[in-house]
DNA sequence: ATAATCCTATTGTCCGACAATCGCAATATG
DNA sequence: CATATTGCGATTGTCGGACAATAGGATTAT
């Protein structure tokens, strides 16, 4: 016998709270800057209870989707960096070790130098050497503003790509690169002298337009963060963080 | 006048639930599979009501760290395929564009199918060539099922990376590769001979262990797509979904 | 042993209430 | 007149209790 009814969906009246305002979003009919009308006024439109439009609202919260101003939610799609923060926010808690890292930096950076040869515009350029300027300057002894300084210019190569998708990973990696660059810095006496050195050969391969030697250098200065580990010891299958 | 005054933090009730158990979760208190206790003890414990856990729980849902099964709910660490479902989300959100992703296929793949040569074990390239099969073998109208065996290509390699990092990046690709094929084969009739004639190349090169020639193939497999979207007279501008 | 039935714990939803807080308007102050 | 202060109202955060629906386990019947 055929089956004569379809399994009815039941969901959650709180799901679909979510879902009704998700869609709106997604459509456009909410714009981003926009904001939601109060927690009475949802209620009378979807005709449930405050307590259940709460619950909505909260996986609303949490996708990123909207944002507390203040007392008002306001409309905000998620952009490159609350996808880059909830992916390495995962990571961590996935137990990402070193080594995986590590291992999508080198693969994917040097190509990402490679672009950047070829997309970064002399103002993109001219804030690199101004982050490298900051790295340079900064007290020897000053681990976290070099840690900074750093991770800033692997920010900036990666914003210059002029692309939201692999911004939005370059940015998850650049966050672990800063861990990663934490423990590495207090134990790798040189570090700071090296990082200058290689970020100074990617500024003149980026004015040059080469993107092959960007590449290289890249390479070369993602392959220094290796010997860092090893040099201040750290497990490379550690879970980072 | 210094201020005699710190600001003191006061965070909703329903936020420091869910903080405190993800903390836990983070770690490693409540392993992956463990199972919350019921609202009511929740209630007990942290001395809240039950209104407050309940959207402290909706926050740990849809940050996917919590799971129903059935009743009860079970903590399960995101893994890549959730990390990449919420970035390809936010990415179809954010308006992101055919030309970026294909963009960063482009960048990725080919250094990915590049590892992919030194690592793929041979149980994988077998996997590789029975979803070749399955493509070869697929109705020339069955679009569908080219797009799935075409996209489970991508996800094998992937896989074989052994790098989960990696894995949810190249995944959140996969899913957005899916969308463009869709729109392509449709309009470009021999898609699918050349998908499997990449494909084909791909998994000898990958037989081989070539990585050079492997990374070449994957360019052109990518290259291909984009002039799939020219037979399709698909922007590129514009918005995927 | 398997299937059908009942029970109970738990969730989903509702209602009503109140204190805390924010935004804004009205007021006071210079 | 401009600025700071105060007060008010709307809105959120939290509470407590209530009830129907349901899932899962215990119990009974086949």
């Amino acid at each position: 016998m055929t089956k004569a009814f379809e399994p009815l969906i039941r969901e959650p009246a709180y799901l679909k709270v979510f879902r009704a305002i998700e869609a709106r979003i997604a459509d456009g009919a909410l714009p981003d800057g926009a904001h939601l009308p109060t927690e009475a006024e949802l209620c009378e439109q979807f005709g449930v209870t405050r307590s259940t439009v709460r619950e909505g609202l909260r996986l609303l919260e949490q996708t990123g989707l909207v944002q507390r101003a203040g007392k008002k939610i306001v409309i905000k799609r998620p952009d490159s960096a609350d996808i880059a923060a909830a992916a390495s926010k995962s990571f961590a808690l996935g137990g990402v070790t070193f080594h995986e890292v590590w291992d999508a930096l080198a693969t994917l950076y040097p190509e990402a130098a490679r672009l950047a040869a070829k997309r970064l515009s002399k103002d993109d350029i001219a804030a690199l050497e101004d982050t490298r300027a900051v790295l340079v300057a900064a007290p020897a002894d000053d681990h976290e503003a070099t840690v900074a300084a750093a991770v800033e210019f692997f920010q900036l190569i990666a914003r210059g790509l002029d692309n939201r998708v692999m911004l939005a990973m370059l940015q998850s990696l650049n966050m672990m690169i800063g861990e990663s660059l934490r423990q590495v810095i207090a134990g790798a006496p040189n570090a700071r002298a090296r990082i200058a050195n290689a970020q100074g050969e990617l500024v003149a391969a980026f004015r040059a337009h080469d993107a092959d030697r960007a590449a290289d250098w890249m390479a070369k200065h993602i392959a220094d963060l290796k010997r860092g580990y090893v040099v201040a010891k750290v497990d490379m299958n550690a879970a980072i963080l």
